[in-house]
DNA sequence: CTGAAAGCGCTAACAC
DNA sequence: GTGTTAGCGCTTTCAG
């Protein structure tokens, strides 16, 4: 591997000015002649340099990367997408810090090891959360996605105002019997919240179902002859529309139904499905651009809340979908 | 940030020590005793020393990192997850390098500059694997997925007789009307390849369509009364089946389908779809042991040849599937 | 404008 | 058993 030194014997100068030619700064502080410059750069070239990036970290306290905390489930793809294209715009590259047994205090000392500016939790528990030892905050490593650094709460995206778009639009197409299927993911608890408060502020009659292990509430959700259906999830929404399907009910004709969360497979149902978008890569890059300037001021940006959008689909577009098919075929 | 020195003048023993101590080497190659060992470990703790990873791999010139070049497309999150999970059994950790611009050559330099040890391509075209400078390969930096280093192919999955495996199961169950609808993917063109590969095995008429912008293949496939279809992908199968439900057809009634890739939506469209599963995580996992084994061997591990799982689902269930919609009402 | 010198935190021969 | 010493590749004062 060919250092700066090797250059600078080379081309006859000193590593210093070596350095100074290659780090960009010579036309700043120090000023050095064209041609020192010009056969310095050729040298390295044509001795196919690699800077050390490794070294200058090493050197300089700072390594240019940030960690992402993550168990890495299949759907927070985007999220590491957002992070990591908004990372590199910055000049800072990713580390993956795989969470392993919930033991999040590994995975953090894991990030400060390896020296990382700042890290991200994405898609951690609050039950995890929760377990940070309290000295880990001596080590001023700045955090995104951990409550006790950012004063209140850190979500930028608010999952019940979203979830009341879908609920406040059945509400306007004029259905009143509304019914609501959960389960006990955590962000789809705080969906299911938007539902009540919309049905309690249209004095409408709430009809809750938990999706649980043992018992098949799809079925008594069919079986109460809803007109439309909010589900917490795009998952749950998809296993509806199956189970409709089984009993020949046709959605939209029979009742409405919307999701959550604009999933991929949100578009491969048949219908496809109305939902709302959570925008999970935009959040991201939000969020790094936040880490980002967090460590450069320690100060959080203040947090904007963001309200997804609706996105209509088939599967509650009752009034057209007979014409639509008609001119399909 | 409280260093190994600062370990020794407290313990008051020589950074050496401290550092044989630390390493976990005390009891190898240096013999020292316990009371001394003891007392670094507790001075250690005391102090909250963090070991600099940064200056580690400096020294010894390697990271204990593994980069992976892709531009992170949503359903490739298995195949960083499976690189992710083998390389923490190995102590490596890894470092995502966007693909941008197709631009390989620089993803490559970055990778170069940040000193990992090993890169995986992942889900990088041919006709950008294609592009890498010739003198890449003076580096000697370990790749997986570029196939100059590799001689012969890379792939462990055989797409092919992957997909034969879904139109053999067709003609077993005796269809012979057996359409194929495939893309322009990379990919699909092979799977498209193994339906072709068994239709002439069994002297059967081919009937292929392709998915295009302009005009709507699905139609024609419906109109063409096929017993069965073989999708190339999940998502041409997705959208026949959302086709279908459109026309009033009926999975598997009127026709039976199959898609490929078992990709998370396959279990949630009406009805679920038979898919040939694509082990991305499992080919992940035998990729990063492959990578870590050419780093530390300089040779691959022999390829072996991976052909996939059948998932038959209710998309291809014609007997049965009344008798279970009416056992489950 | 250019170079000498010190040091970042850690490892590893090699003495003691 | 324990300490001395010399770097790893790079940056950065501070003299020349």
């Amino acid at each position: 591997m060919v250092t700066m030194k090797d250059i600078a014997a080379e081309a006859n100068v000193s590593r210093t000015t070596v350095s100074f030619v290659l780090s960009g700064r010579c036309e700043k502080d120090q000023k050095i002649s064209p041609q020192v410059v010009k056969k310095v750069r050729e040298t390295a070239e044509k001795l196919g340099y690699i800077p050390n990036d490794l070294a200058q970290g090493f050197v300089k306290g700072k390594s240019r990367v940030l960690g992402i905390i993550s168990t890495f489930p299949d759907y927070l793809m985007p999220l590491v997408k957002g992070y990591s294209d908004e990372a590199a715009r910055h000049g800072y590259s990713l580390r993956l810090i795989p969470l392993e047994k919930d033991d999040i205090n590994k995975a953090l000392m894991n990030a400060l090891r390896a020296r990382v500016e700042g890290v991200a939790l994405i898609g951690v528990k609050e039950r995890v959360r929760e377990k940070v030892d309290r000295d880990f905050f001596l080590s001023k490593l700045p955090v995104i996605g951990l409550m006790e650094q950012a004063k209140g709460r850190t979500v930028r995206f608010n999952q019940e105002k979203s979830a009341a778009l879908a609920v406040e639009h059945f509400v306007e197409e004029g259905y009143k019997k509304i019914f609501c299927i959960y389960d006990r993911g955590e962000y789809v608890l705080k969906r299911k919240d938007g539902y009540s408060h919309v049905m309690k502020k249209h004095h409408l009659k709430e009809f809750l179902f938990m999706d649980e292990a043992e018992e098949n509430c799809f079925e008594k959700v069919i079986a109460g002859k809803p007109e439309a259906v909010f589900c917490g999830s795009d998952y749950l929404a998809a296993r509806l529309l199956q189970e409709m399907s089984k009993h020949f009910l046709r959605c939209p004709e029979d009742f409405v139904v919307a999701g959550f969360g604009n999933l991929m497979l949100s578009r491969f149902t048949s219908p496809p499905l109305t939902t709302v978008e959570e925008p999970y890569y935009e959040d991201a890059v939000a969020g790094c651009r936040n880490l980002i300037h967090l460590i450069r001021t320690g100060e959080s940006l203040p947090k904007e809340e963001v309200i997804g959008k609706l996105i209509i689909r088939e599967s509650t577009q009752k009034n057209i979908v007979f014409n639509k098919t008609e001119t399909d075929i």
